[in-house]
DNA sequence: TATTGTTATACTCTATAACTATA
DNA sequence: TATAGTTATAGAGTATAACAATA
């Protein structure tokens, strides 16, 4: 029995993103991994950061956080990083061969794990989910222009 | 400018989700409270637990993890323990009058933040919105007969 | 023995403040 | 002075394992 349509949609929100994120952290945490890394590396494949400071926005920490991670995946030899020649003051921060691989691999595990949402649902069905969650998040996104 | 449509559903979800709940566990700060204790409180209030490992189970922790949140509730005076006559190894929680007040304090900033989710919105895409979420969440949800 | 809950301990993620290095 | 990043420290939330109390 589903809970009644009167439940907030806050909770509904929580609860199914609570639900779909430990399913997706038991696949991180198997391939060895988790999620602020995996975000990480998400965001040194698929965006130009030109410094830390982007990086930690582009995930969504601190960059002390950020740091803290950056330094746990140095030593477990994900990342090397060194300072830019241009700008001494930048650390460029880049992927080994064996971050590279973790990539695949946790990639992977991210489409098997939303394959498996998908189940089910038509590619309209997703889109329109999709266009709704957008929209929920951005009456609650108080950035007024960019 | 929304990021593209291509978007996995499962990140869309998280990012929305982690959106939301910025938002919604700033507003819980502001009362002096946390997402946990809410959960508690929620629990408490609407569903009839029969023992703690009932309650851990509806908020989603471990009774270890309850037992650490309870022990601040019960200092902080939101709630009481006392064994069960019937079976002393049931310990039976009740909220204490501050714990009811807390709730409604909490309530109030809980609607607040649902309506302001819900802008722009009408009530049938929010019973659509809520139908696909549950359809997702039954998905990743690996209880095969309750 | 099985059930209920607590204690002890530790880990992860996160943050703020103070600091270093560079410009 | 301003910017980029690190270090130091702390706190919240969570979990597992070992334990105590009760049945």
């Amino acid at each position: 029995m589903p809970p009644p349509a009167t439940a907030p949609i806050g909770v509904v929100l929580a609860r199914t993103a609570k639900t779909a994120a430990r399913a997706f952290d038991h696949a991180l945490a198997t391939a060895g991994s988790s999620q602020p890394i995996w975000q990480i590396l998400i965001s040194l494949k698929t965006r130009t950061v030109a410094n830390q400071r982007e990086l930690a926005d582009a995930v969504g920490i601190q960059g002390a956080t950020l740091t803290h991670h950056l330094n746990g995946m140095e030593t477990t030899g994900l990342v090397t990083r060194r300072r830019d020649p241009d700008n001494r003051r930048v650390h460029l921060v880049e992927l080994t061969d064996q971050g590279e691989q973790l990539f695949h691999r946790l990639a992977t595990a991210a489409i098997a794990h939303d394959k498996r949402l998908r189940t089910g649902f038509t590619d309209d069905e997703i889109t329109l989910l999709a266009s709704l969650l957008h929209r929920l998040a951005a009456n609650v996104t108080d950035e007024p222009a960019p």
